[in-house]
DNA sequence: GAGGAGATGAGAACGTGATCTAGTATTGTG
DNA sequence: CACAATACTAGATCACGTTCTCATCTCCTC
């Protein structure tokens, strides 16, 4: 949390709740702070700037969110409800699973890439203490999972489930390497490739992979193969209307 | 970074340039940190707590260490190496590279289920943007690979790579989910048995494993292996005096 | 021993997330 | 319409990481 220990009464009201013109404020002060975040990280920028550019007080940002990170986790959000819509529109590339789950990992990493504001603000959110910036991220989460496993088929459910939860750490990991500057998008991108087929090695031993663990022209291909995947974070509903896996984990907590 | 833009020119000094007074003031600042995360979580220790504890002035703290971030990370890395004495005195249990992968990662687990505070640090440096601190942070996570590969035999060299660095994506993430509270300790057991089982499927095929991936019987076996593992986080220096792998990310950043 | 350079101590000051205050505007009810 | 309740505004204030200031201490050199 923040420099002054918790002593405000009044909780964030669910948005649902609001009044037409109180959820159209509390719009505004989320589409204020992706704006801000087009320009520079999330550290740079000042609720008071997000008041600002919102056109309210900064009372009335605290009065709809939390904090700072309530705040941002609620941008994060709108941004990847934006492009569910987009990863709809195009089916995953990959005649195996390791490649089909490669490729949509490789998508929401290229989603990223395109504003990499977005991954510190993840960075962020992993870390953080703010209860309500913790529900919206775990939604998030699981339903990334939901995602990632309609990648595979012919497995298991429990192996499904697996897959994808091994799946999602490595994306966590080679985000936050890229983020943090460790390593380029370049290897971000090939681990991510690697890590694929060595996760799916038992399930697509019968498959025609052409490429082993770690061959350096299977590096080549990966790069191309990030150039060709245009689709973004895919972090909305299953395409078939199924509930997310794990949303069930936000609500014991 | 905090709430002053950083304009302070003197940085901190590299300890081995410091004076034998120098190192001792240093080091205690260091145990005083760590002395007060006993009780505390890192985020309720102010630095003012810990100039009081270390008994020098809070400029001082700042005059050997860039920022709070900074001072944990070196916090961490004490612990890690005191803790990495322990772990040489016990051989690593199991017939097989998922078994044996699956007791180092859980043994690393039991020493952070010991002082819960130490997981909200890695959390937090994680995340941090102090160079200084992802540079500590840093090496202790390359040292962690290296100590995960000891784990794994009679496997290529560039797989043992790929799948250390899937095992230690697998780590972070379930230390996070237990540290902000959205799984228990024990899932997180479990969790990680059964992805190390799934990532070296393809290696232990040939291994007497009894219990397939998902059985309610694994699941209560996984708990009771929890409870032998009495070793910490091994994240120092390779048994056999290797240099710690993945060591040059860092010096490349 | 004297003097200078560097380090440390004590505490003030700065900056930003977050909370509070007093006045004004909006909404809901009778 | 009048009044009460609620919400919003503008800005002051608080808290803690961090930096700065001035006085004092320690160490080194001549």
């Amino acid at each position: 949390m923040s420099q002054r220990s918790s002593t405000r009464l009044l909780v964030p009201p669910l948005p649902h709740t609001l009044s037409p013109a109180q959820q159209d404020r509390r719009q505004r002060i989320i589409t204020a702070s992706l704006a801000l975040l087009r320009h520079q990280d999330h550290t740079q920028i000042q609720m008071r700037d997000v008041a600002i550019e919102a056109e309210v007080a900064i009372g009335t940002v605290y009065r709809y969110f939390q904090s700072k990170d309530h705040l941002f986790a609620e941008a994060l959000a709108l941004w990847a409800r934006d492009l569910r819509r987009s990863v709809e529109r195009r089916p995953l590339r990959g005649a195996t699973n390791a490649s089909r789950l490669s490729d949509v990992l490789q998508r929401s990493m290229r989603a990223f890439q395109a504003w990499p504001q977005l991954a510190k603000v993840v960075m962020m959110l992993e870390a953080s203490d703010d209860t309500f910036a913790r529900e919206i991220f775990t939604r998030n989460s699981a339903a990334n999972l939901a995602v990632y496993a309609e990648a595979l088929r012919d497995l298991p459910a429990d192996v499904v489930v697996e897959v994808v939860r091994v799946a999602a750490a490595v994306f966590d990991l080679q985000l936050r390497r890229w983020a943090v500057g460790v390593q380029s998008i370049a290897e971000a991108y090939d681990r991510i490739e690697r890590a694929s087929r060595l996760i799916l090695e038992f399930s697509d031993a019968g498959a025609a992979t052409p490429a082993g663990v770690a061959t350096p022209a299977g590096a080549a291909k990966t790069a191309g193969a990030a150039k060709t995947a245009g689709a973004a974070k895919a972090t909305g509903p299953a395409r078939n209307g199924r509930k997310p896996t794990g949303g069930s984990d936000a609500r014991t907590s």
